[in-house]
DNA sequence: GCCGTTTTCGGCCCGACTGTTTTCAGTCG
């Protein structure tokens, strides 16, 4: 999926790392574009990857050897990032935007655009940006180019309105939805098995860039044309044997592969990636003689296995490797020595401990949100609506917060079989003082304390201030920890191992927000609190009854993380996390 | 440019689809 040139600059400001990631791909998509080799241009690819995804900035390595432990960083690298720290720039890539602008490489996101085009456009049609290619599509002597004629062109002018029209990579919640329902019209074609998700989407990652479903079937291309004449289909990108490749609303991609069912487990586990996580996986297979594929794993000729993904696996000598996992974060050396953590699963949570209802800014009411819960098999739930300062959202001034308890006890009598926690998501404002005095606070079953203004302080400064809370005996969990918005917001500031480092002294949960626009704490983060052994608590923030099914995207989260049942505090049952909340008293 | 339980040099995952070809190159995932 292209990436708006806005989206490409928020992303640029955002830190060290970002900014070296950043530069890193560039240098890549200009080597591409210059012809270099493919290995040196994949190795710029994986360290701007792996920096993007660091724990901590790179100001903060204490020097060249560290930089070089990170996994795709050498010699090389790490002096380049060196000289980034020092100086802000790294003139290996100054010079080569002197040949080749920037406003080319943006290009390359154009469906069916690479760097061999480009290289010809650019060298031989002065094709700089986006104007200068569509007037060269038209220009009569590009026909004259070998490998290039007719079809091709009109195939990239339809890529150049995907381009324009799309958004960069789509959010889990729709991806979801589109996903979901493009699976039961596949279940539904003649001769089809075992339909499922794959792709980064199975991997619960918090965007996509576009859509992978994997089918099984005996004859595979009518199953290919079926897809391909779904009514959702804007445009047909591509239409195989056993491959179909469809544009749907906003321009999102779907790809679908049909196998024969002997080739299901090989098929899933390819097209699961991740990329990284699958070049391991073939890396291993080759050092013990045996070649993999989508179609199974071979021992020279010989198919030895390809029907089950776990089976697969298991010949590698890897214990299966959970989809969430899958993103070479240490989770092959765990498959290899039995170490993988038995991850949280949805059945698992016991209930939901930050919802709204229409006290203050939520569409639905406490009676509505708890048989909705209850509905869903819990055995609990909080209604945690906002204190005063959260104007917007219509708070609860300390008046009409116990006027609000009255009302939730009563209805807590009335309904059976589920508990009704009288919670709130109170303001930790500026200064780092809470919405309401201690003397309130103790009167509320369950109080998740949260940001809701002044986001753009000082690391230090917006630590400090929701450390404040931790510190507070009242405050069971802190909410959205980081406070991003998918796509929208930065994070704020937050010294995120500070923060972790409190909330294990003081012994409060950390929320992961299940919201699909927030996903805070993100996976990474979840991963590094429950190493130190704090506590999570998945949430979904639920302004509606719907809400609550975004528990899924959290716990999805949460399994990226590494996390564990017994690392959560709503997988407790009711008596459980009662005696946990009396443990605050 | 990175990396090492076959290697400090010589590897680095592998196949589908398409268009322009007549055996293949480019692009994609």
């Amino acid at each position: 999926m292209p990436m708006k040139p806005k989206q490409l600059l928020s992303f640029l400001k955002m830190s060290t790392n970002s900014d070296i990631a950043n530069i890193f791909i560039q240098i890549a998509d200009s080597l591409n574009i210059l012809g270099e080799n493919v290995f040196k241009i994949r190795a710029y690819q994986k360290a701007s990857k792996n920096i993007s995804e660091l724990p901590k900035d790179v100001k903060n390595y204490s020097g060249k050897d560290e930089l070089q432990k990170i996994p795709g960083i050498g010699n090389d690298l790490a002096d380049k990032i060196i000289e980034f720290i020092d100086t802000g720039e790294i003139k290996y890539f100054e010079d080569l935007k002197e040949k080749i602008p920037l406003s080319l490489l943006e290009l390359l996101r154009i469906q069916g655009v690479g760097p061999k085009f480009l290289s010809v456009l650019f060298n031989e049609f002065d094709v700089k940006d986006i104007t200068g290619f569509e007037k060269a599509l038209d220009d009569e002597s590009l026909l004259e180019v070998k490998g290039i004629g007719k079809k091709k062109i009109d195939e990239i002018k339809k890529g150049i309105d995907i381009f324009k029209t799309s958004i960069d990579r789509t959010g889990i919640n729709k991806a979801y939805e589109i996903a979901s329902s493009i699976v039961k019209e596949v279940e539904n074609i003649k001769g089809t098995k075992n339909t499922q998700i794959a792709g980064s989407l199975r991997r619960w990652r918090e965007t996509v860039g576009d859509i992978d479903i994997i089918t099984s079937a005996e004859d595979t291309k009518p199953v290919v044309k079926a897809f391909t004449n779904f009514e959702i289909a804007k445009e047909v990108l591509a239409s195989g044997d056993t491959k179909g490749s469809i544009i749907v609303e906003d321009g999102i991609q779907v790809d679908l592969r049909v196998v024969k069912p002997g080739e299901y487990g090989a098929a899933i586990q390819y097209f699961s990636g991740s990329k990284l996580h699958n070049v391991r996986v073939r890396t291993i297979a080759s050092k013990l003689g045996y070649k993999i594929n989508e179609y199974g794993l071979y021992e020279g000729d010989k198919k030895i296995e390809g029907k089950s993904e776990e089976k697969i696996y298991g010949k590698l000598g890897l214990d299966f490797v959970p989809p969430e996992l899958r993103e070479d974060r240490g989770e092959i050396e765990a498959a290899q020595e039995s170490k993988l953590p038995k991850l949280i699963q949805q059945k698992d949570i016991k209930g939901d401990l930050h919802t709204h209802s229409t006290w203050s800014d939520g569409k639905s009411t406490i009676e509505e949100m708890a048989l909705a819960a209850k509905k869903l098999s819990y055995e609990y739930i909080a209604i945690t609506d906002h204190s005063i300062s959260s104007r917007i959202a219509n708070g609860l001034n300390e008046k009409r917060l116990f006027e609000k308890k009255k009302e939730l006890e009563k209805i807590d009598k009335k309904i059976d079989g589920i508990k009704i926690f009288m919670g709130s998501e109170v303001d930790i404002k500026s200064d780092g003082t809470l919405d309401y005095s201690n003397d309130v606070l103790k009167e509320l079953d369950f109080v998740v304390a949260s940001v809701h203004s002044g986001f753009k302080m000082e690391t230090h400064e917006i630590t400090e201030r929701i450390i404040n809370a931790v510190k507070n005996p009242y405050v069971h969990a802190i909410g959205h920890p980081t406070g991003r918005l998918i796509g929208e917001r930065e994070p704020y500031n937050v010294d995120i191992d500070k923060l972790i480092e409190a909330a294990k002294k003081y012994g409060k949960a950390l929320e992961i927000n299940s919201s699909p626009k927030r996903l805070d704490l993100k996976d990474l983060h979840a991963r590094k609190a429950i190493q130190k052994g704090v506590k999570i608590i998945i949430s979904t923030d639920s302004h509606r009854t719907e809400h609550l099914s975004f528990m899924k995207f959290g716990v999805g989260t949460a399994r990226r993380g590494w996390t564990q049942k017994s690392d959560v505090i709503n997988t407790y049952s009711l008596k459980k996390l009662i005696k946990w909340l009396d443990g605050f008293k």
